[in-house]
DNA sequence: CATGAATGAGATTTCATTCAT
DNA sequence: AATGAATGAAATCTCATTCAT
């Protein structure tokens, strides 16, 4: 579901990129720039040091100037992308009701989330085969678990969400659907309506809870014409391997 | 949330193997099983050809005699795998109530996805830069979506469920959260209850429908020392490199 | 001075090639026989596996078959080399005066290092930066230092040689001598004439350890004609770089 | 054996760099002295002009303000290693006995060696591979060679030393003795002790031109438990590579 | 003079796949 | 059928040297 600061990996990276002249900064830039091109549109193990290097107008060599390997950039492109995804976009007001947290938060969630989907697809690639990309992803899978389970806690608390409900489990699962969902939709293509999508998101995330939802009042009907067949359409990915 | 039977991807490969020896029978079935197991423990990248021809007894050139390459004998473990998660293990009484019909589901679902849960990973690592098997797991995906969507719009019709709720959208999303919340358990390795975990996912499905879930009696009290750190833990992979 | 046997590197080798076909014997072999080949000629930095892989009529690629490096071959051929060296050519008599015993044991060695000059230069390229073959020529040295040492011990027993040098200290020194004056001789290209370097070499050894030479009959008088201005002669070496 | 003045390669060099500033000599001179510890420890082919540069607190590209290559600067260190080790040191006494002078010669080398000891393992090291490089040396053995072939063909005219050597050969052969044993003594790292080493070398000297040494008073005894097993301890040398 | 960014040649190594026996 | 030898494409990374500021 939602999203809030952690350590981030650059924290190492920017205290050894200080001295760089201002052509520097720009080509190492650059580089960042054409990473996050390249790896979103090529994934991981097919973009290449070249290409990055490349597409940031510079010589292959030039890429190791800056960065020690393909890795280490991934790194700092991906921090990025967190930076980006958990930016305090609306200070929301802690009165709403739980409804409407909920709404706000996963708005934001997908907001950022499309704002970064090829990227977020290619990390989901290497935390499949690298073990300190997963465990990052577990780090910043722990911080929304470990919010949300307080809210769930407090709401149990007063009384407005089921007891019955380990909270942390909950938190984890509420999550995950959350995150799954949104990787189906805006990784894999499957066409869904925005709107729908979201007061779907919240309402089984509220209900789930025991918490009340608003009476449907208009809110979920969709045009049979907007449900489509399924299959990948993950037109946002050129190059891609058959997988060798 | 539930499997079913799909077309099999073996189809292909069944109607092509028809004239083999017993001998070449043992050995493209000996390939299969190292394959299953190279696979389980190195992940798609890392395995190498060599290492499940070995692992089957065979020499590296006998590979080819029964595969046309590494991708091709994927797709048939993956295929055995999902016929294995969808065995339809408990012909399920219609009568139950629908608390108890999604917890035998999810039970279900857990147990295979246990048996099979390297494999799994594998899986997904595939997934992610292969569109073939990309469109496979969709089409996986879209059979439990398509009976999910169904199970929904029966309990609409007979008043149990929310109505407000699209019934696509939120089979989409309740399977996702089944679907993530097994994988971050059984893959990633966080640890937890399966109890627990099992009346978690089924009391949130339930109730994120609207559906009347059992008043939690003992349900979901779980001992705050069973709760561990996050991180992953794939015990079961060896050999992983770090993403060269 | 003298050679003898010892331990060789090959032994780990050896036991790893029992399961090779006869193509598979003649490939390897093909390989070291172009090693050497090369080697030989360009020195271990500047032989590249694919000049050895083509000289050999083999893809570069099936060098990787074989051997695991550049190293490793180098240590076979280099293995091989010592082989060569240390060939038990004569069974010396034992009787003969130490005088006979020294020429001998310098002529059997100066004819080995004559077979083996490239690849003995080589050899000392490599030993100036690589640890292991630094340590496997000071085994090979310590070899020569012992046999000597044990000479000289046995000779300053019957009362035949100085008393008052240690051992140890003058197997080295007269083992340096030797080594390094074939080295200049046969490696660097100084023009020498092979009787006239056996006898002084041969005669500085005896009486540098307070031995008896025969009379210097007709010796070492060798017309002035034979002597050359100094300076590196290594024709057989082609290729060489600038040391970049 | 000794050493003596020659032709300095650092003539040309010296006729090339009138024209620099105070800030200018100043730099030039960091550099050297940057190289000297660069080369020492870290040998030719792993040095890199970065580390120079960086060690003497310049800037990577300055180097090329005053040296055209690693090479270059290498000439110049080893130019300033030869002009060290050939310093007149003692203004030997003409009319010391041979065994004195052989002996004076001697502690000169050695005590130049030592001074020099890591650069000379450079040396050598380039040597092996680099024409020039190889060339300066053999200029320079062929220094001490024609000194020593004139002291031999002296003492052969007084009657002192065996006539039926050829001084020439007789130098080659006992020059060749004294550096390669300094070199396995102070290189390699065997553990000698230095006044036996030097009697010995000087024995060896002496009576293997026939000369009359000293009776080895208490000369060369050495106790046992200064002899260790042999074996390279290059000690000095760091990041040394494994010769990839 | 100094700087440090940019260049690019070059070599190693891996492994899926093909092929001759 | 089985074997295992042969192939070669591909990509990473290093570092001496050049160059623009």
């Amino acid at each position: 579901m939602a999203a809030e600061t952690s350590k981030d990996l650059s924290m190492i990276e920017q205290s050894m990129v200080p001295e760089l002249t201002r052509r520097g900064r720009r080509s190492r830039l650059a580089l960042v720039e054409a990473a996050k091109r390249v790896f979103g549109s090529d994934g991981f193990l097919n973009a290449r040091v070249l290409d990055i290097a490349t597409e940031a107008g510079l010589s292959h060599g030039s890429f190791y100037t800056y960065f020690e390997s393909k890795e280490e950039i991934f790194r700092e492109v991906i921090d990025a992308v967190k930076v980006d995804m958990t930016r305090p976009v609306s200070t929301a007001t802690a009165q709403e009701d739980p409804y409407e947290t909920v709404l706000r938060t996963n708005e934001q969630y997908v907001a950022g989330y499309r704002r970064n989907a090829a990227l977020m697809a290619t990390f989901e690639e290497v935390c499949t085969f690298n073990r300190e990309m997963a465990q990052y992803r577990a780090s910043i899978r722990e911080e929304y678990i470990a919010r949300n389970s307080r809210a769930i806690r407090r709401w149990q608390a007063l009384g407005l969400a089921d007891a019955s409900l380990d909270p942390r489990y909950a938190a984890i699962a509420l999550g995950a659907m959350v995150d799954r969902f949104v990787y189906i939709w805006l990784v894999l293509g499957e066409e869904l309506d925005e709107k729908v999508a979201l007061e779907t998101l919240t309402r089984l995330w509220i209900q789930g809870l025991g918490l009340k939802a608003p009476t449907g009042a208009g809110s979920a009907a969709v045009p049979a014409s907007q449900r489509r067949a399924p299959g990948q359409k993950r037109s946002s990915r050129k190059g891609e391997s058959d997988g060798k």
